[in-house]
DNA sequence: ACATTATATACGCTATAGCATATATATGAT
DNA sequence: ATCATATATATGCTATAGCGTATATAATGT
């Protein structure tokens, strides 16, 4: 992977929301995303699909739910570049009231399985 | 500026070089972008238009040279992420190339001037 | 087998990014 | 004034990204 491959998935608004959001709890699902960020789930479903195949996240079949996470074989320089991005933005809008959204989430399926 | 928008002008590879080599030196103009990354003009200033126009970089006139630097009231988080991409990714390729391209070449505008 | 929930993909469309080529502008030198 | 150098912009083009809508697939429960 290139770094400027890596910057094409950051520049979409949405693909930025949802990695801050993985980077954020680790693994998400779908319907958790489409709840966040208040988007159409095939929108949700195309930007992941986009950056499963771009090596930048991994998905993990549970029941019905896909998890979402950071793929653990991504670059270094790429899961640096991630993880800082979040330290620097995290607090800006929207991303804050992303993560708060999320929290707040009732009937989120790692709940339901614990 | 929105952290979305600029992970935009990271996300072309011909920006992202031009711009780890502002980082790198401070100051460069475009008779020297165009020979250490080895591309034309118009391809070159174009690029740089659109970061100028993205308040990404700001620009200089000194006689016929056009200097180009990071613009010194982006936000810190953007500043730092340009900061820190150039830590991360300058021993990769094309980037190393490109900065020893740059130092190696002769009739530099500024060496001239001094 | 059927319905339901969760997720993925296909399709048709529009907007825009980036390119190469050509040309314009700005500065300095003679 | 003319020319050369450095840089910027305009033009016409092609490729692709992203969207909404519709539909397909996959797993679960009855």
């Amino acid at each position: 992977m290139e770094p400027n491959q890596l910057f094409t998935i950051l520049s979409d608004a949405t693909r930025l929301r949802a990695l801050m959001l993985i980077q954020a709890e680790g693994e998400v699902c779908v319907c958790e995303f489409t709840h966040a960020l208040d988007e159409s789930q095939p929108k949700i479903s195309r930007h992941l699909a986009v950056m499963r195949e771009a090596g930048v996240v991994d998905a993990r079949r549970e029941g019905t739910w896909m998890h979402y996470r950071i793929h653990p074989e991504l670059p270094d320089w790429a899961k640096q570049t991630i993880e800082s991005t979040h330290h620097r933005i995290a607090g800006l809008s929207p991303f804050s009231a992303d993560f708060e959204k999320l929290t707040e989430m009732n009937n989120r399926p790692e709940k339901n399985c614990a």
